[in-house]
DNA sequence: CTTCTCGATGTAACCCGTTACAGATTCGAA
DNA sequence: TTCGAATCTGTAACGGGTTACATCGAGAAG
């Protein structure tokens, strides 16, 4: 908080007698200064307790060095952690990171493709499964460097990032069905979210490959909340043939349909199966520890700040899905259905 | 992804007939412009899309607008709490803010406070126990605009908002007090935490109150993760004289704790009340319902903001505790002790 | 000794806005 | 009509770095 306004350049240049090029290339590209003179330089700078200001590198360079992610809620844990994994390599690169939290709201969309549009930062990565209106072109083009994460487009035209939902689901499905389960119910997310089709479209496949039709009174609809899965079980298992398991389109809905099981007496898994997906880390915490699938969401993150970094610096934006590997994991919330 | 560079502020002010003061003054200060040229100019903005460079923008007004949040861990829903507080007020004044997930290694902080000596951010918000090493001048005084959020430094030379967590400690073991409970447990969190010494404080008080003596055989260690909550559950339970109630310093463990007893075959309440701290998401979802302390998170994340803006306006940092309310959440988790 | 090359350094233009200051125009009042 | 004030507009300096280009000096080669 001194008064005096910050030492510049130029005064690092005076006081150690050199040009302020020479402070420059010092501190840039320190290589292509002899070696007595970067001593002296740098001692000044210490001395003088010199930081560039950024703001103007950066002005000059044309370049923020920070990138927005737009995230509908970075209250959920699942989005932060690949918050953490763009972090991570945004950082290895030198860039910062803008938080684009807009809770579903289209105009905070825009206020952060805004951003990028006034070079206070040079990218931005999607965690919505939608594209931000304001940053789509005329022409169906994108206006800005952005890549996709997480959720999928269909056809965006940019990079992509995330899991194949519907192999995902489908090798859960076939899990469920190797423990010996004929009726499996899903609970889904919104409709609006591409995640929900791919998903269903997964588990019916399953269905098909072991010759069992799939049934619309074994499917419920959820948006993945917790009080949403404790909904949808009650309706699940007021059919008259009620499934012996429930496949959760996320982890939220899981516990949400234990919690409606526990409460009507029933106990999981021994009356009925409950998997989720994602792998939140409540799942291993809860009782019982949720059967879930386990996204790679760091992986994720890292792939999708490489992507942006690689757009950032002259790679052309190829509109390709990277589709990373995920994981079954078996804890204790399913097991062979009882016996009749 | 056009070839040609960006349209500046000169290509505008020549296709509308103007000089470049008058554009600018059109975008920055329209009543200084006459009706008639305001018009032509904006028209003229509209018709090439001009989006002016805030790069330059802030280089020029030596101001970043924009400000880091240090946080020990995004993926911790209680700070994800916080910094929606304190993005909506940094939005409102235009503001941007830069997500600084340390992860908890000093070497993150300091190079996120370099970002505000470097003048790529103007402030810093921080939500650690303890102040970044890296921004503390010579003179026990701080080099950069800080403000301290949501845990309480011991005479910070800067303004702190958050709880008064003695008080809250107290008057949750005034509820359980009340309920009958003469043994009362509690699970501290991590020793370097000041959280715990001021909540064990207000527990003390409350025992004092009571005229009850406090019972060391009644306090165990834990480090606020759920596994800890299990694990000191357990010592607890195994003293000759078991505690009937169980204060836990924040949700994660009291879940962990409810986990433990359930295991063992105990139910809560009946068997041991359980209480938490936080009043995390899950609080009200887990099985009983939690009965915590709520903190007013948003309310945290809106005032730390506010205070960090009059720092930034040239308010000076007065070094005081802003204090916000707790409030009791009472659900299910405790109850009057089994009679004996 | 001259000439060439190459590395180190300095000079100054440049990035793209904002804004102090000056000049121009309009209008009302004397 | 003339002058002053108020309003609008333009010119140009400015901010703090980076970097193309010029310059300089030293050592190598001829």
């Amino acid at each position: 908080m001194s008064s005096s306004r910050a030492t510049s350049i130029r005064q690092v240049a005076r006081q150690a007698g050199v040009s302020i090029a020479t402070v420059s290339r010092a501190l840039t590209t320190p290589d292509k200064v002899s070696e007595k003179t970067l001593k002296k330089v740098l001692a000044q700078v210490e001395r003088s307790r010199y930081k560039p200001n950024l703001l103007a590198r950066n002005f000059r360079s044309k370049r923020a060095f920070s990138i927005v992610v737009l995230v509908p809620n970075i209250a959920n844990p699942f989005f932060a952690e690949i918050i953490r994994g763009i972090e991570q390599v945004a950082q290895q690169h030198g860039y910062a990171v803008l938080l684009g939290d807009t809770e579903g709201r289209e105009d905070r969309e825009a206020y952060y493709v805004g951003l990028v549009e006034t070079r206070q930062a040079d990218g931005l990565i999607q965690l919505h499964p939608r594209l931000p209106k304001a940053a789509c072109g005329a022409n169906g083009t994108l206006d800005i460097p952005l890549v996709n994460a997480c959720e999928y487009i269909e056809d965006a035209p940019c990079p992509r990032v995330g899991i194949d939902n519907a192999a995902a689901a489908r090798e859960m499905t076939a899990y469920l069905l190797g423990l010996g389960h004929h009726r499996i119910g899903v609970i889904l997310g919104p409709d609006s979210s591409p995640l929900t089709s791919d998903r269903l479209r997964g588990y019916k496949l399953a269905l098909r490959s072991a010759k069992i039709s799939s049934d619309d009174a074994l499917i419920a609809q959820g948006d993945f909340t917790m009080s949403s899965g404790s909904v949808a079980a009650e309706k699940l298992l007021k059919a008259k043939q009620p499934p012996t398991a429930i496949f959760c389109f996320n982890d939220e809905m899981a516990l949400g349909a234990i919690r409606y099981l526990k409460s009507t007496g029933r106990s999981v898994p021994q009356d009925v199966s409950v998997v989720g997906f994602d792998d939140i880390e409540f799942a291993s915490f809860c009782d019982p520890p949720l059967t879930t699938i386990e996204q790679p969401t760091r992986e994720i993150g890292n792939k999708a700040m490489s992507l942006l970094f690689d757009m950032l610096n002259g790679g052309k934006p190829e509109p390709t899905m990277h589709t990373l590997p995920i994981k079954l994991i078996v804890r204790d919330s399913a097991a062979p259905p009882p016996p009749r």
